[in-house]
DNA sequence: GAAAATCCCATGATATTCCATGTAATTCCA
DNA sequence: TGGAATTACATGGAATATCATGGGATTTTC
């Protein structure tokens, strides 16, 4: 099972073009559009595979149907959900919404994350890297803590660190 | 289950490629490539293989898909990830990210860890090593309080430095 | 018919493969 | 067991393939 790993910088050209990494349209295979939508709590655009959307609509619907909460959800994630299909040459062209949400302007950053990926301004992802960087060390516990599988006993945040 | 062992010392050519020590390779076995990433509390690249990634990556899910603990631990392993694919010569190149967080010159030291390895700038791998030793020292109770079995993997060297 | 999107091709940069060489490690045999 | 023969390995360079990116041409959309 392929995941979405690294981070990767890539140009926007004057036509609004943005190479997706060769990774990336690797992990995606032949099903090769992925669905992006503004992220809720930080300024970069997400992207998922359609089958993990898929999931994420389960998850939305496992709510009460007619709490806020669900009504809310569903309209932030899947109003503002673009399906983008990469060209022949692996281009896909971000809609100015999601451009706006994110302050992308010449450069974007690909950032995995496992089974979805974001899409970053550099200079608001490098920060939100340092943050994040900080808060994972105090939220390892929280995979430690978890019973299960090897990961969580031996994790890389674990050893030798 | 072969255990990656002792500390290696390689060249890094103009091009950036590195050889992985034959007895790691020989450890990766078939699926050769594995994910490095920086370490989080020292200068050392950590280095897993994909089967370990995996299983992390399933640990991560499993945590609340609209949390900001999910949220930040995939973008803090995955985001600063890389999968390393060794060249039919047995080399890879380290990316930019990685190199400039363990300071990463001319050389490298590979040094074993049981079921993972770091990579090391030579003089700083040697540095920590000292460090580690009078650590160790003041662990041992640790691990002979420890209910044996593992014991020797998660050694003192890697308990809470 | 104008604007936008897509296709197609060119190009430079980067990564990967292939091959060569010197050295260290291992095997083999007397 | 000494030492030659052989193999494995790290490392370098040249050749090749891949990738990101730019721009013109063509098609689609409204």
């Amino acid at each position: 099972m392929a995941i979405f790993v690294g981070s990767h910088e890539q140009r926007i050209d004057r036509k609004g073009r943005v190479s997706v990494p060769a990774r990336f349209r690797d992990v995606l295979g032949k099903s090769a559009t992925f669905y992006a939508f503004p992220a809720l709590s930080n300024a970069s655009i997400e992207c998922r595979t359609s089958a993990f959307m898929e999931d994420l609509s389960q998850d939305i619907e496992s709510l009460d149907p007619f709490s806020d909460e669900q009504d809310h959800l569903s309209a932030a994630i899947f109003g503002m959900s673009f399906p983008l299909t990469p060209d022949k040459d692996g281009r896909v062209i971000l809609p100015d919404a999601l451009r706006a949400h994110s302050a992308i302007a010449e450069t974007v950053v690909y950032v995995g994350k496992g089974r979805s990926f974001q899409i970053w301004e550099p200079v608001r992802f490098q920060t939100y890297q340092e943050q994040v960087r900080d808060r994972a060390l105090a939220d390892r516990q929280a995979l430690r803590r978890r019973p299960q599988g090897q990961a969580g006993n031996s994790g890389p945040v674990e050893s030798g660190t």
